[in-house]
DNA sequence: TTTCGATGTATCAGTCCGATACATCGAAAT
DNA sequence: ATTTCGATGTATCGGACTGATACATCGAAA
């Protein structure tokens, strides 16, 4: 879940710790304010598997800090820092890099299916901010999953709703709550709409030959990503 | 949290542990299933505590016999003993019963501040399930800190949104995310507006005129009553 | 008669959260 | 000039919830 993440994030640049969890507050919206007490033990569970490599950046470039961007190296493992003397040492930072181990990992995490369980949409919605990195097929296959989910739900949110010994704020509860998965399901049917349109754009012919039969490639990572659609 | 909703359903009548998942998936909705790694612990803690006490509703001993006639009064779905050849053996169940010094507990979990954090949808839903037993003043306070809480979410959503280097799936997130909670605000507004409406009916018989100047406009402290139980 | 699903209680490892601690840095306030 | 303060940065701890699993009884279908 955090792993899935967190390799996401690492796919795009190395960086460290505290940018993980400003990246994952600002621009994804999901694990709205991530606790350090589940970031740091990630990490080092991704450290121990081997996913990611870290460097100790201690001290170098004391002027430049871009802080956004710049892939620059800074490999200097140097651990000079916290003598006491302040001899241009920066402040500690742990950088992660993701390795070809991660990548992999990255893969088979978001390729897997997403668990039905509690918080269903925080899973689906970070595949869902990563499904770039999906062939086409696995996006859909993303979609039309959770569309079936929330489908499911529905079908017993009614059988609940039906019951009418409910008060008038539990009712409003449900009743709210069905309205929303029916947008949330309006809104898939879009999404699964245009990408099934991005995958035929003009054929009509019948050759939809269930691509669902092995939905990883090597290609699987095909950035294209049309910046313009709205 | 589960202590919440454990009591609100043991408020009612009493029950077993089964039981108590059941309404809570069926009834409430909230917490859809919840895990029995959740429910038992937590209902040790309350026995433990005080705030409920057990009795063990097992073996041929049928000396446990409601007493609380009004109520709960019968146990409405119970399946009775009927065929009175299996008067053994009764499966074992544990059945709880909320003491004074749970309902207190009850009230005072209802009537808190409301995590501002990660389930706050659920802590919400949860509250406003049990709403009936609030004060009115209570409920509007209720209804307005979440309204307060996901205006503050709106304003940091549209930050992010602003921001133009995301890609189609993940800008579909998020304005999808946008969009539910204003939904979830006008849902909110729909709700506050009855509320005021069944708090101030008094009056109305007059001329429904619209001239009255909306005695609520600037009332910044609808609801400032500390240690106020119902 | 056996199988099977629902009922019923319980524990375990793992994940995530909130609080807290500690330290450095840049800049505003005094 | 010095203090103060908020942002940055890493880390740990207890607690709450989850999914998996185990065990047992019961009613009804196969």
């Amino acid at each position: 879940m955090l792993e899935l993440a967190i390799l996401g994030l690492l796919f795009e640049q190395e960086m460290h710790g505290y940018e993980i969890r400003r990246r994952l507050r600002d621009e994804l919206g999901l694990f709205a304010n991530i606790s350090f007490g589940s970031l740091y033990p990630a990490l080092s569970r991704l450290e121990r598997s081997g996913a990611v490599t870290v460097t100790e950046s201690g001290g170098a470039a004391p002027a430049s800090i871009p802080a956004t961007g710049s892939l620059g190296g800074e490999r200097a493992g140097l651990r000079a820092r916290r003598s006491g003397a302040t001899l241009g040492t920066k402040r500690s930072r742990k950088v992660y890099r993701i390795t070809d181990q991660g990548r992999a990992l990255f893969e088979q995490l978001l390729e897997g299916e997403e668990p039905a369980g509690a918080d269903d949409a925080r899973s689906f919605g970070l595949r869902l901010a990563f499904a770039r990195h999906l062939a086409p097929s696995g996006r859909l296959a993303l979609l039309e999953r959770r569309r079936a989910q929330l489908t499911r739900r529905l079908a017993t949110d009614l059988v609940r709703a039906s019951g009418d010994r409910l008060d008038v704020y539990t009712r409003s509860l449900v009743e709210h709550s069905t309205e929303s998965t029916e947008h949330d399901i309006a809104w898939l049917d879009r999404l699964i709409e245009a990408e099934r349109q991005k995958q035929a754009p003009a054929r009509t012919d019948s050759t939809r030959s269930t691509d669902l039969g092995d939905p990883h490639a090597g290609d699987a990572m095909t950035s294209t990503t049309p910046s313009g659609a709205s």
